[in-house]
DNA sequence: ATGCCGTTTCGTAAACGA
């Protein structure tokens, strides 16, 4: 089963793009993230006729996280536990079985927590908190689990071509790498990293300066795999290539292979 | 560097992103 995530910063924006890719690459499961649009608005006809359901968990302007996968969607949740007061759309749950088994897949959107000092940063720390509270949980079922999505962490100086360039920004705070930390640490596989330890593969390039070009660029999506994933993981991938249509996002593809 | 670029919105400048 290819799994993958992609930040596609804008889903209406990026509809021909995302369709092109999915013809061609032919994931089985697929995270958005950064939707930017309601649920009602999301453009799900020209995706389900290359034969995927979709859920989605929208919002207008901003976040918004989506599951796209060719086979059927089960026991579809939004929203990361933990603070009913926290309105913005940036999880989403649903499990997918085969004939072997069943994974449960998230799409999550960290917050990117900047500018530091701000409620921003606060509210990115007490996310992360949230979710490795939440895969605490789904880590008591003892089942293959994968969280997969822009979790806005660089964890490691390798996982940057610049790491000097983002001392003080909130996605290189050693507060923000020391939960990823924890949430490996909980038993969970950075999948990439199990497939490619020499660092130097990027998955975000701004738009600006030249980024692309200078490749100047940030391992930032993520896919997180439980101990019953991670037995399973035959192979990652980072769809470079991508970064270079027409039109990008300024993200690219992540793509685990698992068998199941 | 309040910059660069791109997406979105009861728009036409401002918010947000990373």
């Amino acid at each position: 089963m290819k799994i993958a995530t992609w930040n596609v910063n804008g889903i209406k924006s990026r509809i021909d793009n995302l369709c092109a890719w999915l013809e061609d690459r032919q994931p089985d499961v697929v995270c958005l993230q950064e939707l930017k649009s309601l649920d009602d608005n999301v453009p799900r006809a020209p995706i389900e006729r290359l034969g995927y359901n979709v859920a989605t968990h929208g919002q207008k302007s901003f976040n918004g996280v989506a599951i796209l996968s060719k086979r059927p969607l089960e026991d579809i949740a939004t929203g990361l536990p933990g603070d009913a007061s926290d309105e913005q759309a940036r999880y989403i749950e649903a499990t997918v079985s085969t004939d072997t088994g069943a994974v449960r897949i998230a799409s999550l959107y960290l917050p990117n927590g900047n500018p530091l000092g701000t409620q921003k940063f606060d509210y990115k720390l007490d996310w992360m908190k949230r979710l490795i509270a939440r895969a605490q949980a789904l880590l008591e079922f003892e089942e293959p689990f994968v969280l997969a999505g822009d979790y806005n962490v660089i964890p490691m100086p390798q996982d940057a071509r610049f790491p000097e360039n983002w001392r003080d920004d909130a996605l290189f705070q050693p507060q923000s790498r020391a939960l990823f930390r924890e949430l490996e640490n909980l038993g969970l596989t950075d999948a990439y990293r199990a497939c490619d330890a020499d660092g130097g593969a990027y998955s975000f390039w701004d738009y600006q300066a030249g980024a692309w070009q200078k490749n100047n660029g940030i391992r930032i999506d993520h896919l997180l795999l439980s101990p019953q994933a991670a037995d399973r993981l035959v192979g990652a991938t980072i769809d470079k290539d991508v970064r270079g249509w027409e039109k990008p996002s300024d993200h690219v593809p992540v793509i685990i292979e698992l068998e199941v």
